[in-house]
DNA sequence: GATAATGATATAGTAAAATATATCAACAGA
DNA sequence: TCTGTTGATATATTTTACTATATCATTATC
């Protein structure tokens, strides 16, 4: 409806999908139910400013009040630091998955062994913290690595050094990304009030 | 409560007084009503983003969502096209009273005329006109001048030469800031849904 | 001192968002 | 084919913004 606020719905859809976010996975980190966040972005509503801040914190955006006149320099930074081409939204899709196979694989793996190597439990929570971070195209390659790794371990455990392996690769990489040297920033994840999961760690 | 959009509240309020409105003027030029005002700019309510985009409207701005690590560059943006430096909310507020104060005198001076010259009418067109606009310290000077010429013919009716003056002065001043080849640009006045007064002219 | 403008509040009624749940078709993978 | 995910919708309930209107204390202006 409102014609001022479908540009802030379709930033919002952008947004989500450029980050790979599914929305139910907006919803968890937002607080907001996915219903609702479905009409937000068809422009069935009309939104509550509280709504759209949490939404935006989630997708590590802020909403500002700029002057009108400086509405086109603004546009052109915003515009300079994006993803620096196409096909990202695609990447950031298929690098969420891979970390949820993964996952899945290793609690799928779990049940059977009688006690599981220390590693383990380590390996998910590095997985789970690392579902909070952005991710691209060259993460993509180190997570299917580290999955690689874990492979060995399944096909023989007594391999544990391949654990560590998939282990040391993830904690790089997480490392990596939390401290924004190489890609985006992203210095602190994004936490909804309740939380999802406790991660901390060096 | 909002702890995030406490920070809107603020600059809308700051908004409003670097223009020198008050909150019913606001309320004439975005149609929200002035009690609704003043819960936003206290915090009390949590807006609809389309009140929140019809006030910014009415105050030159515009609702963006932007990357966080967008944010600091964007500020600085905003910072230097501001009000040079300080003082420009209480100048805003002194031209802004000057013109009702000769809208005012204008108007008082009408009934006892027999037959006003035409160049009264046009002054108050002028004046109503010059209400849209931002204006600032130089502006305030112009208006003064243009008060005075008129106090010269209200102390001679015989003298429409000064009426005259003080009408060519508003009209260049006028002209002045609808170019936006001096000060700030506004290039459009805001117009709510309802008209609150009919202004078109050159 | 009287008058007018300003901003903050209060109350009551209406409209609409927010929420919790659930369902559904389309599609992707195992 | 069966399963899980995704996005869109539906319904019912609760919460709350929005509106209109009025009051009040505080400043300014005459």
């Amino acid at each position: 409806m409102g014609y001022a606020t479908e540009h802030i719905a379709k930033t919002l859809r952008k947004a989500r999908e450029s980050k790979g976010f599914s929305q139910r996975e907006l919803s968890a980190k937002s607080a907001v139910p996915q219903g609702h966040i479905s009409k937000i972005e068809t422009g069935a509503v009309d939104l509550r400013v509280s709504s759209l801040v949490q939404l935006a914190r989630a997708l590590d955006l802020e909403l500002t009040l700029v002057p009108r006149n400086t509405v086109p320099a603004v546009q052109s930074i915003v515009r300079t630091r994006e993803p620096p081409s196409s096909g990202r939204s695609e990447e950031a899709r298929l690098a969420q998955k891979e970390l949820k196979r993964l996952q899945k694989t290793i609690s799928r793996f779990l049940p059977g062994t009688g006690q599981a190597p220390n590693e383990l439990a380590q390996l998910q929570r590095q997985i789970q913290e690392l579902q909070h971070f952005q991710l691209s195209g060259s993460e993509l390659a180190a997570i299917r690595s580290a999955s690689q790794a874990f492979k060995e371990y399944w096909s023989d455990p007594h391999n544990v050094n391949a654990v560590r392996e998939s282990l040391s690769q993830l904690k790089s990489l997480r490392n990596t990304l939390a401290h924004g040297s190489v890609h985006a920033p992203r210095s602190n994840t994004v936490r909804p009030a309740y939380s999802l999961d406790e991660d901390d760690n060096a």
